[in-house]
RNA sequence: GCGAGCGUAGCACAAUGGAUAGUGUAGUGGCCUCCGAAGCCAUUGAUCUGGGUUCGAUUCCCAGCGCUCGCACCA
């Protein structure tokens, strides 16, 4: 059969064309195919029981009707067994693990048979969505791990993808900041360290207002002002965003992260009166004790809790911003799909604002986009607590990444003394970071976690250390026989044309693993769960160092040498081409 | 009070309704004259409780229990 890059999808199609030639009600018949465990096979296609039995038939009479009318192809390269109930089991021929791994060559390649889900469509990822005026801090670090896997995933199923950083330039926080800044400010610290400066006279502003409510109601006064045009209010809000925007910047750089727009809630800000008319409109906005807001009557819930969409004093606030940005990204943007990614707090939040959204849109007859709000749960310290430094403090985002290259080099050294330090500083710098995304997108995301440095920079276990280790094993080999044998190199693994099937235990069991990243990478990108491939990356890495330890590459026998060359070129780039989509960048040496 | 998320070995985590619930760590025992031992191989140990749906439930539903979070003008 001719190679597909996703297997399980060709053997699904398959399978239809067999339920229909053997006689099935092959409209009814869903064949439900998916990766196996090991030990039953690479595939495994389930459907046969639920149809089986709505419809009191024997089940593995069923399943071998439908064996016997498969496709020629399918046979040619799997063995097909069914087993237990009623599984009908795929496991690919030695030959057509082969074939797939001598055709899929390159990332370019990889992508290009993986781009067919979403292409032509256009997909915002709005994450990281800090505050400015505050530094980044531990607690903005999950959004922006997980949002750039996500993006990279998206872009790699074929869709446009526009990373959004919807900054919150335009919250309550600077009513308190403004009034400090009026009467605290301290100029020679705004010289020296602006967002110090700035994180300073917000906690007096914030400190004044929780103690005195007319504070309070002035700074509220300053806000409105503010939203208002107010020239000197302005220009104080313009001075914070821009200092903000340049430290941010530098954590972007150390993650990688590049942002095609930054939209934040002040961009909205002159919208917000089409948001208001289209919702009153509609009839779905009411003033309640002197709000505007929307209830949605069918909901347990939202049917009593408000979503506020403009405050009694008048202004806007985050509800009204994001309302907004929804239609814009709609009309400006065309967007196909929206992915939001907060922590999970905010769920209430999104659920009313998509309530909303799809009701107003409806009604409005605009065109819908898919909405999606990628929610997480907190970092903690060991202690199971929100992690914070040692004193209560919070822990800023460019401490946590500096620790971890210190003690990333600290490792390298410990490990690695014979390069030179400026390399191994290049080394830690990419293991410290990328230590820190991994034990991020590890783990679902829907879990807490616990930090723990240990964990994180560890030499074992599915961490981004044994990930990187594996490469650089890789890369290795490459160095020593491609320096031997004219041609070798990791791109090109096999130019003799010696290679064969792969033979050995270990050999076919790296193989099954190497053709299964197109369902790691589907399984990820559909759920949204970068975890999936995490996880398909650490087991891919497991058998390529069982393979190493058992099968030795650098054999005298052309052929041996040959075919296990192309498995360690293979597995270096399905690795890499994985790490990179999770947003890692990867070594040669460590 | 109402609602949401989570609850899996000592600890940290997986499991897209499938087969004997996987892995790491810690413990124990092996493997470097041989491509990088940051490695490999072997081994001990767990689904919060009680019902239900299903051929099949860690997964879905219901009722408890525990932890975390949200619930009128913060984001």
């Amino acid at each position: 059969m001719p190679v597909t890059f996703n297997l399980a999808d060709a053997l699904d199609t398959a399978l239809k064309s067999a339920a229909t030639s053997a006689g099935l009600e092959a409209a009814a018949f869903v064949p439900e195919v998916r990766t196996a465990d090991a030990r039953h096979g690479d595939f495994q296609a389930n459907g046969v029981l639920g149809y089986a039995k709505a419809r009191k038939l024997n089940p593995r009479a069923v399943a071998e009707k439908l064996v016997a009318a498969l496709p020629a192809e399918v046979p040619a390269a799997y063995d097909v067994v069914i087993a237990g109930p009623g599984f009908i089991n795929f496991t690919l021929k030695p030959s057509a693990l082969f074939a797939w791994l001598r055709i899929h060559d390159s990332a370019a390649h990889l992508k290009a048979s993986a781009a067919t889900a979403r292409q032509g469509q256009t997909w915002i990822v709005d994450y990281s969505s800090p505050n400015t005026a505050k530094q980044m801090h531990v607690g903005h670090l999950r959004s922006a791990v997980i949002g750039e896997a996500i993006c990279r995933l998206l872009e790699f199923s074929g869709a446009k993808v526009i990373r959004d950083n919807h900054i919150g330039d335009w919250g309550t926080q600077f009513g308190k900041l403004i009034w400090a800044y009026q009467r605290h400010l301290d100029a020679a610290a705004l010289a020296s360290d602006p967002l110090e400066e700035f994180e300073r006279l917000y906690k007096v502003g914030n400190a004044a207002a929780e103690a005195d409510s007319a504070v309070l109601e002035q700074a509220r006064q300053e806000l409105v002002k503010l939203q208002a045009g107010d020239p000197a209010n302005l220009a104080i809000w313009k001075r914070i965003n821009d200092a903000s925007l340049g430290a941010f910047q530098q954590i972007y750089d150390q993650l990688g992260i590049t942002f095609d727009v930054t939209l934040g809630e002040s961009f909205y800000n002159d919208q917000v009166g089409r948001i208001y008319r289209e919702l009153g409109e509609t009839g779905l906005a009411q003033e309640s004790q002197g709000a505007l807001v929307v209830f949605h009557p069918e909901h347990p819930r939202f049917k009593t809790q408000p979503f506020i969409m403009r405050k009694a004093d008048g202004a806007s606030n985050y509800a009204t911003t994001d309302l907004a940005t929804a239609l814009y990204r709609t009309e400006h943007f065309h967007a196909d799909g929206i992915v939001v990614v907060t922590d999970f707090r905010q769920a209430d939040h999104f659920e009313q604002l998509f309530l909303t959204v799809r009701k107003w849109f409806a009604a409005k007859h605009y065109r819908l986009p898919e909405l999606h709000h990628v929610t997480f749960g907190v970092i903690t310290g060991e202690d199971g607590k929100a992690l914070r430094t040692r004193d209560g403090g919070t822990i800023k985002l460019k401490e946590l990444l500096t620790e971890a290259e210190a003690r990333a080099f600290a490792l390298v050294s410990e490990r690695s003394a014979d390069i030179p330090p400026d390399e191994r500083q290049k080394i830690a710098a990419v293991v410290g970071v990328a230590s820190i995304q991994y034990s991020d997108l590890s783990q679902n995301r829907s879990s807490d976690y616990v930090f723990a440095w240990d964990k994180i920079i560890s030499l074992e276990g599915n961490t981004a250390a044994y990930l990187l280790y594996a490469g650089a094993r890789i890369h290795s080999i490459f160095r020593k026989l491609g320096a031997a044998e004219a041609g070798v190199t990791a791109a090109s693994p096999d130019p003799s044309g010696l290679a064969g099937a792969p033979e050995t235990p270990t050999e076919l069991a790296l193989a099954r693993k190497l053709v299964k990243f197109a369902d790691a990478i589907r399984l990820a990108t559909d759920t949204l769960r970068p975890h999936f491939l995490s996880l398909y990356l650490y087991e891919l890495a497991g058998e390529f160092s069982a393979f190493y330890a058992a099968d030795k590459v650098a054999v005298d026998d052309p052929a041996i040498r040959a075919r296990r060359l192309l498995l360690c070129g293979r597995t270096l780039l399905i690795l890499e081409t994985g790490l990179n989509l999770l947003g890692l960048r990867t070594l040669t040496r460590m």
